[in-house]
DNA sequence: CCGGAGTTTCGAAGCGGCGTCGAAAGGCTT
DNA sequence: AAGCCTTTCGACGCCGCTTCGAAACTCCGG
């Protein structure tokens, strides 16, 4: 077993189309796949399809994939994995629990639209025992606990209403996925077909609309949501969404 | 043609099983669907499975539906409907934005719960250019125009902040829709597998809780929200939830 | 009682998607 | 030159949705 990645090997059968991509082959069907579950979803696209945007026949995909759901499980590795390192970020960064959830709430909006597929779509196709769906619902319930700490952190300290912490953190990530397929292509649930939707908005406004309404939700003065914000916007965290808008949908970092 | 539903009628090949069933087949079908989408999810249910279900072979459903699509699209009829019902319920009865806005929430989370399936999983099946689709995004366009008119109502009245009312309206429904399947069976996004999840809650506390946070995030006087549930909860309306609550999952009232 | 029309069901088969198997086609090492 | 390793592919099996045409029965008119 070797699956050379990262080296361009000259070994191993030719391909009968001649030699397109990158040189790594994992990464070339990957990024593939990530640009066909963007434009088309995931159900929709084929592993012909795959194959054929990565310049190989199907069964070779098999050779780098164990199946359609690990191409997916690898892309969708990002999902919690981002926001998650973006949570510690924030924690470390300190300041109140409602700057902090604030900005978690706006950066994850913007990081979960980046994505190159619908999250949710990902939820229903990882729901087997595979591996990755472990460690992908494991980090998920880990992402969950954390906010759920800082909503529970501002109900102690009294800056936030007494609120179930727990029913609030999911409240929160709910609004977050269902708000970041508003500007897909593929059939998005406010962009639905027949009308002009919600394209107009970019995540970043999507992310800042939430934010301010969950907080101002949870404060117990409300009038706080101002220098929440104003000391949001200075922490430099704010300046990664910037970065995480370019490298958007079509997978330019490689997998890991 | 005829179809003749509601009737039991004995015309018609006799079934190699022993004729099973209501007498109704587009009903029994849709009832086996039901409870197998329920339990399974829409994508994992055959149409073998539903058929054997109903008491047919495979290809007998293709008498009384087109498609799988059809079949989920008689089902999904609901979706859109009982909550558009229940918002002109609640316009009707009058009162402030603030209130309505409140009462609706918290019945369209119970509703979507009680469906027979993740509508979010819907969503995705029902982007064809099927007739079904057609009316399902139609429908739901409205049920955002109802709830944006609703929030812009409150915003001129100054009863709100200053708010974008269609971002708001998607944001409402967002949350509704992320957290219908928090205490579904099949791979639910809060009660993931191998976690305790969140089914621990009823689909009326976490309306109740959504209704407060976004209203609360709404209000330009947030001791406001106090009043405001105290009027919803006056309403009758909110004790039609009992009813919706009992109906609920397996579609016990015949689909038209 | 007979024959045709209408209704409902099914068996057989097509098609397309995912995934497996074993072999083929190269380079690399000895 | 002879293996060995890596990578790719062709042929194939299986399962899902769906179509087609015929079968099986009732009903009704004669």
């Amino acid at each position: 077993m070797s699956k050379g990645s990262t080296v361009k090997s000259k070994v191993g059968r030719p391909r009968s189309a001649g030699a397109t991509g990158s040189g790594d082959p994992r990464h070339d069907v990957l990024a593939a796949a990530g640009k066909l579950f963007f434009t088309k979803g995931v159900a929709a696209t084929s592993m012909a399809e795959i194959a054929a945007a990565a310049g190989l026949q199907p069964p070779s995909l098999y050779y780098w994939f164990r199946n359609k759901t690990a191409i997916l499980g690898a892309l969708v590795a990002e999902a919690n994995r981002v926001p998650l390192g973006m949570v510690a970020d924030v924690n470390q960064a300190g300041g109140p629990a409602g700057a902090r959830l604030w900005t978690i709430i706006c950066l994850d909006v913007v990081a979960l639209s980046a994505l190159p597929f619908d999250i949710n779509e990902v939820h229903r196709m990882v729901d087997d025992g595979s591996p990755e769906a472990a460690t992908y619902w494991a980090e998920r319930q880990q992402l969950i606990r954390e906010v759920e700490a800082i909503v529970a952190e501002g109900v102690t300290s009294g800056e936030f209403r007494p609120v179930d912490p727990r029913l609030t953190a999911l409240s929160v990530l709910a609004s977050d996925e269902g708000s970041q397929n508003w500007h897909r292509p593929a059939g998005g649930a406010g962009a639905a077909p027949g009308d002009d939707g919600a394209a107009a908005y970019t995540p970043h406004q999507i992310g800042e609309h939430l934010a301010d309404l969950t907080l101002r939700g949870l404060l117990t003065r409300p009038s706080g949501l101002d220098s929440i914000r104003a000391r949001a916007q200075r922490s430099d965290l704010l300046q990664q969404i910037a970065v995480t808008e370019t490298q958007s949908a079509v997978v330019s970092t490689d997998i890991r």
